[in-house]
DNA sequence: CGGGCCTTTGACTGGTTTCAACTTCTGTGG
DNA sequence: CCACAGAAGTTGAAACCAGTCAAAGGCCCG
């Protein structure tokens, strides 16, 4: 319990045994069962989820009532609705289990006092929310930038993972595309070879 | 000079004068004309800028040789190939400035000084982060669910400086649609309304 | 074994891009 | 100060690509 959560921590800022322990008594687990919410549109984001086990997504939900997926969490990623979760305004996102799933909880206050407490905690996440902010620009480039052929081929060049335990309509709700769209890039990829 | 970062960076996190000279101490200011490059592709970006003056912008070139602007920014905000940057591989993006502009430059060095002996600097930077990742975010959750006409406009509600200062087409470089489209689009609004 | 969801495929539609021409605006040099 | 070249923006027509709607086949789960 916590390992997961508490090794990539101690890999991005070493720590004491002692940390680690004070580290741990700030944390909450919580299970998920597949199609469970952590948070529902409308709610406040009280926490921040580190995934331990399964994944999870985030996605908002348009005028025409479109899903539209914001993010993919597997193991050793983080999730929520960081503007919530911040400013207490109620969330623009829901997040869903996508399978039984492990979590690691960091509350509102709990987060405010391990950054009073902790100076390793602030860099922690500073080094958490600068890689998230590198990955998230990569893909907007991707986005404007790149036909739906080649993002097809650089997502699943770059998360096998996810492409095995999503299914095919959520990576197309992800890419901004139709399923139907979707299935002929990736029989236009297949023969294309 | 350095009075916008000051500010800044005094409104997030308070500085007392002893401090408030500690930083400058690592600052270094830059001018720039239209025109003129911050950063190349194929360059390695040393050091973050904060715009105290002017305008610029940040793009790549893809394939077709096709320019897509990932960011402007204007007084007050921060430019970077943050990517580049913290792992010293080659930029990808090209920043240039799009009127006379001052900068306020942090080098990797200053960076990296000033993280290690001032913890106000890392919570700065935090919330520095943190502000631009919601942002980022709500632009892809934008560009993937909202038609270009909607866009737009909230574009233009949200940020009518830039709309006044930056070229169309490069709004619509921004946007990811034509020159020809954005055009389209605006007839539609004007003749709608 | 049956039902429902997911994926695939086809035909049609609509919006966007592309290409080209024309106008407007701006900055520069004569 | 005017003339002109180049850039920026607008408009039109045709081609193209993705979305929509509909239907059929496959697969998983109950």
């Amino acid at each position: 319990m916590y390992e997961v959560f508490l090794n990539a921590f101690h890999e991005k800022v070493p720590l004491t045994d002692a940390e680690r322990a004070f580290v741990q008594s700030f944390l909450m687990p919580k299970k998920l069962r597949r199609k469970q919410y952590l948070l529902q549109e409308g709610d406040v984001c009280k926490a921040i989820a580190f995934v331990e086990k399964g994944a999870l997504r985030s996605y908002c939900v348009d005028d025409n009532s479109t899903e539209h997926i914001v993010q993919f969490a597997l193991e050793g990623r983080t999730i929520s609705d960081l503007y919530s979760f911040l400013t207490g305004e109620t969330a623009t996102y829901h997040i869903e289990a996508l399978e039984d799933s492990e979590l690691v909880l960091i509350t509102k206050q709990a987060h405010e006092e391990l950054l009073g407490k902790m100076p390793k905690y602030e860099t922690f996440i500073r080094l958490q929310i600068t890689g998230a902010y590198i990955a998230l620009q990569k893909r907007l480039t991707a986005a404007i930038s790149i036909s739906n052929d080649e993002r097809y081929k650089a997502f699943a060049a770059a998360y096998p993972e996810i492409l095995q335990r999503v299914p095919q309509h959520m990576i197309a709700s992800y890419m901004g595309i139709t399923p139907e769209t979707l299935s002929r890039v990736r029989r236009k990829i297949v023969r294309g070879k």
